[in-house]
Parts: structure tokens; sequence; C-alpha cells
DNA sequence: CTCTAACGTTACAGACCGGTAACACCCTAG
DNA sequence: CTAGGGTGTTACCGGTCTGTAACGTTAGAG
């Protein structure tokens, strides 16, 4: 047993944490490893004790928001069991929710615009991420019985990928603000065939 | 006169077109001065006589890139002059090519994501180029006698936005494939109202 | 209590960054 | 030819970055 009743944080984890929102705050080569273990309460060796590099770091977070986005398909399931089509709207409502709520977008996305060498070790892990929620919006379209599945699911990535870089560039006021008219006037242009 | 036959390039203008390549290519942040001016073939010293700071060089590369753009703009009505409609195609057209050409995106969006200070100088220059290619093609749908124009051409603003950066975490087989296919349904689906 | 493993502290290496000073050069306008 | 502005060269400053070495401290397991 590691404490009694408060369940103490470990370094790995609070740097971790603290490292996924500085990260997205000011982007991974606007953060250094010093600002990342001094806000983490810790300091330089433990957290090259834990991660063998900066981008091991990166990678690591990358991996953690993923693991946050998966809990979120989850939560769509659990709220509505069985009925794909009003999970699909409820994906629609959180996209909303996440834009209207924070204006740094998508870590993965930004991540992948900072580390532009093509063969950086985060890009692999970067593709692989996008490309499993890819999956999981094409099987919610076809299981919501939509005919078009695959094309619906890529329009509506499309759109969240522009409305979060949007956001970015020309601020809450642009386009961005109009993606949920445009995301449910699709998925009924769609359902319509 | 300054030659007889060649034009001879003056440093301002190779910094200035290195610049915009390299940052292209590699990101802001991913660019050092040293690097830009042994690439454009001058010296530190030159760069800084002509540009106030980097930051002021970042501010003039997307100063001419919203030249090129404006320049696009300009050959869309001369190659199809007064016809609105062949010219919203046209624009399809060239965003298609510029996805399939150039696997880096879009300068403003990509530095708009780079630089996170919200008080970056180059963030005011970047709102006013992205408000005003908004406005150019909000006017082109209207003039193409769509009804709903703004809601067009927010989408497909979008969609290109999130073309550009898709293509660059999940390359060129993912979603923005469809790109082309998503804005002409587009354009068929609001011509229909 | 003791042993050990995790953690903290300080200092430092080596590289790179943006930016400046001083000086030599060359090419062209007059 | 001459003056002068644009350019090239070298050296340097102060700061920041990732990453490491050596050593001291703490806290929990047995």
């Amino acid at each position: 047993m590691t404490d009694g009743v408060v369940e103490r944080v470990r370094p790995r984890d609070r740097i971790l944490e603290t490292a996924r929102d500085m990260f997205h705050k000011h982007g991974i080569r606007g953060v250094g490893i010093d600002a990342i273990t001094e806000a983490a309460g810790t300091n330089k060796m433990t957290l090259y004790r834990h991660f063998e590099s900066k981008d091991d770091l990166i990678i690591e977070c990358l991996r953690a928001t993923a693991c946050s986005a998966n809990a979120m398909w989850e939560k769509f399931e659990a709220e509505n069991p069985g009925d794909k089509l009003a999970q699909l709207h409820a994906w629609v409502r959180m996209a909303a929710d996440c834009l209207m709520s924070d204006r740094r977008g998508c870590d993965m996305a930004n991540a992948a615009i900072e580390l532009s060498e093509t063969d950086h070790p985060a890009r692999q892990v970067i593709k692989e991420l996008k490309e499993a929620q890819r999956e999981r919006l094409v099987s919610l379209c076809r299981d919501a019985g939509i005919g078009q599945a695959e094309l619906l699911a890529d329009t509506l990535s499309l759109l969240l990928e522009g409305a979060r870089v949007s956001l970015q560039s020309v601020g809450a006021e642009g386009p961005s603000a109009q993606f949920v008219r445009m995301a449910e006037g699709l998925i009924t242009s769609f359902r319509a065939r």
C-alpha cells in the first residue's frame, strides 16, 4: 500500500500529465525539459530516468492522448448503448464542445505539423492513432446504417480537423463557428442518401 | 540599370524566397537564421540589414504568401472571366493540385499552430490574411448564385484546411484523398438548394 | 532498524540560437 | 578617378536547449 487515504501521484505520472498540458498549450518545440520538470514539481534527472529522451516523452504523451480519445468512444457507447446514430450525434456534440472550450486544436495534428521531419519517431505513432480514430468513425457511420459511410466519416473528419486549425488562425468567429450546422447537415444529407 | 541581360536577384529577395521555402518545409522554429542565409548565398549581417528580426522576416514571408494567393484568385478570374461557377470549380481543382503536389499544408495555418503565443506579431497578419481569403470565397459563392453562400464557403474552407492537416498526419491515402469528391458534392448539393 | 531503490540537487558539457560590432571589400553613380 | 552605399567576413555576446555525471537525501519493505 502506497498511502492510506490520498493516492500519491508518482513523479512519472506528474511529468506525463504536465508535459501533455504544456505541449498542448505552447507546442512541442515551445516547451523545454526544464520548464516541464519545474511545473511538475520535480527535476530533470528524474525525468530522464523515466523517459529515454524528449522524443520518447513526446511519444508517450501522444499515446496518453490516444487513451483519452478511446475513453471518449467508450463513453459514447455507454451513454447510448446500441444506438449508433445517437452515438454519431454525440460525436458531433463532443467535437463542438472541444472547439468551444479549447483554442489549441488536436495534439496529434499539431505535433505532425511541428515535427516536420518525415522520419521523426513520433510520426508513426501519430499515423497509427489517427488511422484508428478514422476506423472507429467509419464503423460508427456504417453501423448507423449510412450508405456511403467512409465518405461521410472522412468528410466529418476533415471538417473537424479544419475547424480546429481555423480556430487557431482566424479565431472562434471564423468558419469553425458553423461546425455543428455543417456536420448535422451532412449527416441528414447522407441519411437521405 | 542593374544589369544588361540577366536581372540580378537582390539579396533581400533571395533571403525572402529562401526563407519562405525553408519555413514551409521545416517549420518556422525548425529553421535558424544561419541556415537561411547560407541557403540564400548570403550572410547574417545582410539579413539583419533588411529585416529587423526573425519575427519581422516571418511576417514578410507570410505577406509574400498572401500575394501568391491573391495572384491565384486573379488567375481564376482571368481564365474564366465572368463565369463565377467555373471559377469556383477552378478553386476546387487548384486546392486538389496543392494537396497532391505538396505535403506540408498551408503556411498560414502552420505558422498559427507553431506560434502559439497569442500576442505574437505574426498572429494579426495571419488572421487578416485568412479573413481576406474567406471573404473572397464567400463572394465567389454568392456571385455564383448559391443561396447559403457563407455556409458553403466556410464548409469548403474547413474541408481544405482539414485536408491539408490530415495530409501531414495520416498521409495522402487518408481522408484528404476524397477532397474533390466532397467539395464537388457539396457544391452540387448547395446549388440544388 | 537496515537496506535499497527511487528521488532530489548541483554542476556541467556541448550544441545551437538570435542578434550585434568592427572592418574589409566591391561595384556603380557621379 | 572618387565617393559611398550595399555587401561579405569574422568574431563575439548572452541565452537556451537536450542530456549527463556525481553525490546527497528520503522513504518504504523486509
